[in-house]
DNA sequence: ACAATCGGTTACCCAATTGTGACGAGCGCG
DNA sequence: CGCGCTCGTCACAATTGGGTAACCGATTGT
């Protein structure tokens, strides 16, 4: 969780050897890959929280590779070339990549460059124990205790419980819950479900159901879980 | 809300113009500054969502102006340059820069490098804590509390509310609160509303209604939260 | 096969919010 | 000073938005 998982394409092993050892002594979990290929595979494969990417690859270019991987994920991504031209850059950056660096560069400058990447990423993953107050959320095991109680919830139901713990402090949209907990951009029904779900969630974790104290609404704009 | 607003930062004020020229056709508000103190007081002051600042800046220099910002907000800042000296760069990244453009550059490439920033800070528009006085807003919360006194106030009057705070020191015409508070371009009984509205936000906030001194009115212009 | 569970959909309820309009007070200008 | 304009005040009615719970088809477990 707090030990990110970079994926490092470069056909050169040199090179891969060299961005891997600084990131790896900077905390980072590494996956590395030689071709294009290999690359979606490993993004397929391990879910990376950042793409490190050498633009001249075998089998799938570089750029090939960034505008899949944006085209399908979230999945920030660091591209790599030898040539400076402003054109490649532009075209990176137009297919969605996060930055660009030029080779050659100085590993402390691309550790730097993934860090502030990953911090505006936010948490980059879903933390594995969970805690707000006496509710504790293990997202490994779908299982949620209050006060040391396990709670019986459906999987949409800790979906939904999760993610407004995970943003305790903020208000969610029905919108946004929708699309954390039910992987939806939009639903037709969508704000009633929400509203249904919340209902039923709330059956099931708030002591007094009409006095909330777990989750609570704010008219008009969503729901939020108060930070303890 | 939606329209992201860009400090730009540079004692050369035609590349200030060059500058603010791109970024504004490309939808984006822009805030100019032509010396670091100036920079930090257009940060305090209109709390910009992304600061394009360069390094070499009379008064202030741009990296103490980046490790003051780092230090007190979560602004994401891009350094200009033109020098290509890695220990800057270095430098820059480590202050807690975001990006670091070498100068000269394609006015495209910032842009898009800028998109990608704001992208990545997620909503990047809103401010999470306004203080203005003794009065505080969370706008992650929709929560407003004066002097440690949680308001009891709607969604509207709490947008009203942060509109007015963020502008603090300004005067916004009952068009601008309109749109920044309701999202309305222009609206028949508008004036009314506004009117209607900032009465009952005063009932609510205001130890003396009578002799407001959260929202003062300025005549034929609009209404104006003192800056403090 | 049957029962239980899940969850999207729908209908209804009701408190809160909000837009509107009317009226009077205060302001500023000629 | 008179007058027109602007702003503050407040009541009313309509709408909004969230809570509640039933219905029913699909799925799962026994």
């Amino acid at each position: 969780m707090d030990k990110a998982r970079i994926l490092v394409v470069d056909d050169e092993p040199q090179m891969v050897d060299i961005i891997a050892f600084a990131l790896e002594t900077e905390g980072f979990e590494i996956v590395t890959a030689y071709d294009g290929q290999q690359a979606l595979d490993s993004v397929a494969r391990h879910l990376p929280d950042l793409i490190v990417l050498d633009v001249m690859l075998p089998k799938v270019d570089g750029f090939e590779v960034c505008r899949r991987v944006r085209e399908s994920t979230t999945i920030p991504v660091i591209l790599l070339t030898a040539k400076k031209e402003d054109e490649d850059i532009i075209q990176g950056l137009e297919l969605g990549a996060d930055d660009y660096v030029t080779k050659p560069f100085k590993p402390r400058e691309l550790v730097l460059r993934v860090r502030a990447i990953l911090r505006r990423s936010g948490v980059g993953k879903m933390q594995t124990i969970v805690h707000v107050g006496d509710l504790q959320l293990d997202n490994l095991r779908y299982q949620a205790t209050l006060a040391g109680a396990p709670l019986d919830l459906t999987v949409h139901e800790f979906r939904l419980l999760a993610c407004l713990a995970a943003n305790a402090g903020r208000v969610l949209s029905w919108q946004a819950l929708l699309k954390h907990a039910w992987d939806v951009e939009s639903w037709e029904g969508g704000k009633e479900m929400i509203k249904t779900a919340i209902y039923r969630l709330r059956q099931k974790i708030e002591p007094d159901p009409d006095a909330p104290r777990y989750i609570l609404t704010v008219r008009s704009v969503g729901y939020t879980m108060p930070a303890r």
